[in-house]
RNA sequence: GGCCCCGUAGUUCAGUUGGUUAGAACGCUAGCCUGUCACGCUAGAGGUCGACGGUUCGAGUCCGUUCGGGGUCGCCA
């Protein structure tokens, strides 16, 4: 037998208790230091790092010396007290008397050194990811994720949920992101698409008579890539029957509480607070905002609408966010700096001001001055940031952004830990698309209007609120969702509103349709980005630190290299030919 | 598709106004070293300055194009 089916440790598990004990470990050498007549190995595995000492007289102190880093190692001795200690690690404070050792597999020198150090560029780190995962950060956060999916089936399970899964092989829909396509081989000229959400399955289990229904889903979006956003990527996904709006999110909210207590034993009070959407534009400028910080968002129109600025009284919306206490930190050249940002987001310009300067206090009455002050509650040493635009909603989403920004620059974010949950509701039903010059549903077409709003349907449909709702963390969108629609005839009326033509929308959502006239339960439910949760819970800002083989912004897998050419001969077996 | 940032030994970086043979640290190779833990000491190897083109007596440095990476807007129901 091989001595490494006999392991009786983990590295990093090993303490003062087990001296005097026999060990056989197993791992990755991390650094090998040969001081002549003394050899130490610090061997590492998932758990961490025990050193393994050859002794002067040992016989296998030649041998030790030949270990490189990385190699693979069985190491067989005995645990000792060590003679100088380390506080730096967990187990510093003993060694393994080495009596046998096995090089399981020797390693060529990495590219990189295998430490949460390394400065390494990423790219280098993606195409060997296998070196990278062996970093105790990704294995941290591996064990992370594994730790938050057990405990949302476990959650869910506990309240009547079953785990169904939907099919990878689909079809095609139209609305929403961009497909994957994959040709058929026995149907030549047709097509599967991947999911993008398991969408329209969860609601036919619903017809199905399913109830309660859960998946940890993959979906996959032909979309261009952030520092938030993989090409595939994972979705806590649910759905509920004979439930209002109510009902999901209490279940949802609490899902939430639970992984954070089990996972990171951190206690989230709940009811989560909720705000409109519209309150949330209005304040915060975005539909996430993030309330770890104010800066709050106000509007002064009204206080410049007669001022000889024209480009303040001839904008149409001027709007302002008061960076309390940010003057001394914003100095000209951070304005200017903060100038190209809002303008990278479609304004005109920033104008600001301070108690000792402003671009902007001159060409204003004293009057009109004071007013904005008031609007602003400004006082001396904050620092007013005003964006002035004929529309509106960039205004807020402008203003938005650089509340975010500054928090960002003042530091408010470094080490924040702070987790300000909150639920956004009464999401509008449409949003007007200039480039489709039609209206276009905001979430999805099978989002059910708030009942209160249906007469509006007929007369002002862009006023329409939906039983629509989002889970806001820390100015991300952990998770949608919303009571659908189980009424054909409103159903109908959507499509119609939305401009589909009949003969499409039966080939496209037939089957769900068809579904519908045969019983459907009044349901609802949501999906959560898994990948985001993850990263919030690992405090890290990049979704690629959360995935075990993630793509480049280019959407390529560096490592694998994917997408790749295929032999000519596959495409012939698809009756696919290249342009 | 738009905008911004980055690309120099294996790795992370420095490189002055365009000027001699492109440097440092870590890593690597060889030798020495008995309590290290980022071990130490000595010596050595290692470069298509992302690629292509241009300006110039001369380009890592200036200009253009392009490739790759990152961030962001559009996009992501």
């Amino acid at each position: 037998m091989p001595n490494y089916t006999e392991r009786t440790h983990l590295c990093g598990q090993l303490r003062t208790g087990d001296i005097g004990a026999r060990a056989v470990v197993c791992g990755w050498v991390q650094r090998q230091r040969d001081l002549g007549g003394l050899v130490f190995i610090d061997l590492r595995d998932r758990t961490g790092i025990v050193q393994c000492t050859f002794d002067s007289e040992n016989p296998l102190l030649a041998a030790a010396g030949d270990i490189r880093p990385e190699y693979v190692l069985c190491v067989q001795g005995t645990v000792r007290e060590r003679s100088s200690k380390n506080p730096a690690l967990p187990t510093g404070d003993l060694e393994i008397d080495v009596t046998g050792l096995d090089v399981l597999s020797a390693a060529k020198t990495p590219p990189f050194e295998i430490d949460d150090d390394t400065r390494a560029n990423e790219l280098l780190r993606l195409e060997y990811r296998y070196l990278d995962l062996r970093r105790p950060q990704l294995q941290r956060i591996l064990r992370l994720r594994h730790e938050i999916t057990q405990a949302v089936r476990r959650f869910y399970s506990d309240n009547g949920f079953y785990e169904v899964e939907t099919p990878i092989l689909t079809k095609s829909t139209p609305e929403g992101s961009r497909d994957y396509l994959v040709p058929s081989r026995l149907h030549k000229g047709k097509f599967y698409a991947l999911p993008q959400s398991p969408q329209q399955y969860k609601q036919l289990l619903m017809v199905g008579g399913v109830d309660r229904y859960f998946q940890i889903a993959r979906c996959l979006r032909d979309e261009d890539l952030r520092a938030d956003r993989q090409p595939d990527f994972t979705q806590i996904d649910m759905e509920m029957s004979f439930v209002g709006m109510e009902d999901i999110m209490s279940i949802n909210e609490r899902m939430m509480a639970y992984i954070y207590k089990k996972v990171l034993d951190r206690d989230i009070s709940l009811p989560l607070p909720r705000m409109s959407y519209k309150e949330a534009i209005d304040r915060f400028g975005s539909d996430k905002p993030d309330l770890r910080f104010g800066f709050e968002l106000k509007d002064i129109t009204s206080a410049v609408k007669d001022s000889t600025f024209k480009v303040f009284s001839e904008a149409g919306a001027v709007g302002a966010i008061n960076i309390d206490g940010g003057a001394a930190k914003f100095t000209r050249k951070e304005l200017d700096s903060l100038t190209e940002f809002a303008k990278g987001l479609g304004v005109k310009g920033l104008a600001w001001h301070k108690a000792e300067s402003s671009s902007f206090a001159k060409f204003l009455s004293e009057e009109e001055l004071a007013e904005v002050q008031r609007l602003t509650a400004f006082a001396p040493g904050d620092l007013l940031l005003v964006i002035a635009d004929g529309k509106q909603a960039l205004v807020k989403s402008c203003l938005g952004a650089l509340r975010g920004e500054c928090a960002r620059r003042l530091g408010l974010l470094d080490g924040n830990t702070e987790a300000k949950f909150l639920w956004i509701t009464e999401f509008p039903m449409f949003e007007y698309s200039a480039e489709e010059g039609r209206l276009v549903a905001q979430h999805h077409p099978f989002t059910c209007p708030l009942d209160e709003d249906i007469p509006l349907l007929d007369t002002d449909p862009e006023r329409v609120r939906t039983k629509a709702y989002d889970m806001v963390l820390n100015g991300y969108e952990l998770c949608s969702g919303s009571i659908r629609i189980h009424d054909s005839a409103l159903q109908a009326k959507m499509f119609e509103l939305l401009n589909f033509e009949p003969e499409e929308m039966r080939r496209r959502f037939g089957h769900l349709l068809r579904a519908f006239e045969y019983g459907v339960p009044p349901h609802g439910g949501i999906g959560f980005g898994l990948d985001r949760i993850v990263m919030l819970m690992a405090g890290t800002e990049n979704i690629r630190d959360v995935v075990a083989f993630p793509k480049t912004q280019s959407a390529v897998e560096v490592m694998m290299g994917s997408p790749d050419t295929v032999d000519p001969a596959q495409l012939a077996e698809l009756g696919i030919g290249l342009v």
